[in-house]
RNA sequence: GUGGAUGUAGCUCAGUGGUAGAGCCCCGGAUUGUGGUUCCGGCUGUCGAGGGUUCAAAUCCCUUCAUCCACCCCA
């Protein structure tokens, strides 16, 4: 009979090397975002569904079919498909957005209800930062320096293109929504099944169809950049003017409409080619409509999110390791006699050193003993044996260069092992 | 949600109806205060789970779970 409980569809354990690069892809973000004065707010993992369904869109596949949804006693609640809802939401409740323009990054889980492959989990892991209260497009091109600074540091700018489109003001997207679909209108029965199902609910959503005949119908189809009012249009322009004086390389992609409802003028993506069927990385954009439709006075807004599991993994592909988390110091006491010795020297290399320090336990032989030092990642191995303990020294022996014992007074062990690199 | 492949030791895998295997890892010895190399020896299994067929099932059948890959969609 069995009591084990079998990993859930689309969780992970992480750890070793993956978690390390996982880990330091976020402080990467992390610091790089605080050096632009974003400050971190955390978030709560659950929401109630209500604030997906109205601040994501009910069409939009995160929320129509991915979420993961339970009823609670009196609401429906749902782990978070992303992030910007439940951000908006706080800055809502905290009535941060009054005399104030809070600028905000967040890290943490999210969870999509899908058919887990490559690049593609049911919890996988975002960063994102949202500008709350600037209406220029100066905030839409920092949002995008950041992220391309973040690519330079951890060397894979050269492995991600960045698209970029504008939706426009709400006015023009309507514009646009109601000439596309009247233009769609007479290929009605030419569409896929899909795409035809899109024309009333999301029509904008028909433009990134991967369905080569529709793709075929949309090539004569009304494009949004002739339905951008001048205020849009204006918007638009500066917004790559900008990243343009900023060295940053993107093309514009008229198809490029985001699967989330609430965008408006700017909206962008990070692709890669490199995460077999997964091309995107990140993307983001402006979402002057929903602080409002969120029941918040109206604000201008705009942010990004990384999927960082996916950058994570591509620097994989790429060969480029992260730091591990192993011991810089394993201390072996020979024998039971030594072991008080060895606890206090281990004490005094923490408190005078940041090293991380490892003391054997276990017991085993000698042999024993420096295998555990060898396996631990350890670069230094501390034998404390009776004559060692007995005048207060302790012997260093470097496990991954080539380079002779040393046996040091204790008090000069800290300096000794700081210099040794 | 749809389709294909896969699941045997800690890991990588062989085994297609008749006694569960190899390499690596791990443990011990050679080397009683010195790991990693070498030599010698040793341990390791609900064959993913449940049911069925059969004298006999890792192998055939059904169900189920999981993983991988792709579709869809997205990060």
């Amino acid at each position: 009979m069995s009591t084990r409980s079998p990993l859930v569809r689309g969780m992970r354990d992480l750890y070793a090397d993956e978690l390390a690069s996982i880990r330091s892809v976020e402080s990467v973000f992390g610091d790089r975002l605080e050096s632009y004065g974003y400050e971190l707010i955390r978030l709560p993992t659950m929401e109630r569904t209500a604030l997906f369904t109205r601040g994501i869109g009910e069409s939009t596949d995160a929320v129509s079919k991915e979420m993961f949804t339970l009823d609670d006693e009196t609401d429906s609640l749902s782990l978070r498909p992303e992030g910007t809802a439940s951000c908006v939401r706080a800055v809502i409740d905290a009535n941060m957005y009054r005399g104030n323009q809070p600028k905000l990054w967040y890290a943490g889980s999210m969870f999509r209800h899908e058919r887990p492959q490559l690049g593609r989990y049911r919890e996988f892991f975002q960063v994102g930062a949202e500008a709350f209260g600037f209406d220029g497009p100066d905030v839409d091109a920092e949002l995008i320096r950041i992220v391309q600074d973040v690519w330079e540091i951890l060397d894979i700018a050269d492995e991600i293109t960045l698209e970029i489109n504008s939706l426009g003001n709400a006015t023009s997207r309507r514009r646009h929504r109601n000439a596309l679909v009247e233009y769609l209108a007479q290929f009605n029965d030419q569409l896929d099944e899909d795409s035809q199902r899109r024309l009333d609910q999301n029509p904008l959503r028909i433009l990134d169809s991967k369905n080569d005949r529709t793709q075929k119908i949309l090539e004569q189809a009304p494009s949004i950049s002739d339905y951008l009012d001048d205020e849009s249009r204006n918007h638009f322009e500066e917004f790559q003017e900008r990243l343009e004086r900023f060295g940053i390389k993107a093309s514009v992609n008229t198809h490029l409409v985001r699967g989330l409802d609430y965008y408006t003028h700017a909206v962008f993506e990070w692709n890669t080619d490199k995460l077999g069927a997964q091309k995107q990385v990140g993307g983001g954009g402006r979402y002057d409509g929903l602080c409002e439709l969120l029941g918040g006075v109206p604000c201008p807004a705009a942010g990004f999110a990384i999927g960082i599991d996916r950058v994570a993994l591509l620097r994989n592909e790429l060969g480029i390791a992260s730091p591990t988390s192993h011991p810089d110091v394993y201390v072996i006491a020979l024998s039971d006699e030594e072991d008080d010795f060895a606890l206090d020297v281990a004490a005094k290399l923490r408190t005078e050193s940041s090293l991380k320090v490892r003391v054997h336990q276990g017991g085993g032989k000698v042999k024993a003993r420096m295998r555990a030092a060898d396996r631990s990642g350890a670069a230094i191995a501390l034998i404390i044996g009776a004559q060692e303990a007995a005048s207060n020294h302790v012997s260093l022996k470097w496990l991954r260069i080539n380079r002779e014992q040393v046996t040091v007074p204790v008090t000069e062990l800290p300096t000794t092992l700081l210099n040794s690199n």
